[in-house]
DNA sequence: AAATCATTAAACCATTTGGTTGAATGTGAA
DNA sequence: TTCACATTCAACCAAATGGTTTAATGATTT
């Protein structure tokens, strides 16, 4: 089973520029941590700390595959700190009533948690 | 003028409970610090720095009125994290072409910065 | 079996964070 | 003017954060 998201580890891992681009380029193509390092200029070690953060924080999946590790996005916990600032957003708020009537759901009831 | 929205402030004002507490009261009516200070177990001070956090992140707004300072939701560094987060969440992307329909704007076209 | 590659672990460091308390400032009411 | 109220400022503290370097682990290649 899955755990809960937890919304504090979720914004807290959003708010470093450095995992954001992870997300980014995760957000193209699967990768392993060496592959990302490329693209940084921190060292791996520390790249690897950030990449656990946005694990815990259940942004991506780890996957074993031989040597390597290989990292994919996890749509959950994104889309439930999305959630969050929906409700909390006017501007999306007005479009709300009109969405739900296009993707069949219904998230208008209720404040998250 | 206004500020640019920094993405690491709003995402890390967001990632505590405290203040994204802040930001359900203010949601429903405008507050000044001290009527929201009897919702938190914390001292008044800690809250006012709590609201600071918010304020620099430009997701509220601070207003002099007389002894009081008025706290009310700011919804633009909202709306910006909320694009950078609907931007890399797939289950929002396969809606967004049909709610772009609805809300005739154009939010499908290149990454947030 | 030895060498290499990908990743994790551990120790360390400077800075930031979230809280406290006590004092200062500014405004409205008595 | 004096008193009370709302807020800010300043000093302090413990814990968390984001980085480093060196060492260890585990799988693949030679």
């Amino acid at each position: 089973m899955s755990q809960p998201v937890d919304t504090d580890k979720v914004f807290s891992a959003l708010s470093d520029g450095n995992r954001r681009k992870i997300i980014e380029l995760l957000h193209n193509k699967e990768a392993s941590i060496i592959e990302l390092a490329e693209f940084f200029p921190i060292s791996f070690q520390a790249l690897s700390k950030h990449v656990n953060i946005l694990e815990s924080a259940q942004i991506l999946n780890k996957e074993k595959k031989g040597k390597y590790r290989v990292l994919s996005l996890n749509q959950k916990a994104l889309q439930t700190s999305l959630e969050w600032i929906s409700y909390y957003s006017n501007f999306w708020n007005e479009s709300f009533d009109k969405l739900n009537v296009i993707i069949g759901e219904s998230k208008t009831d209720g404040a998250p948690e």
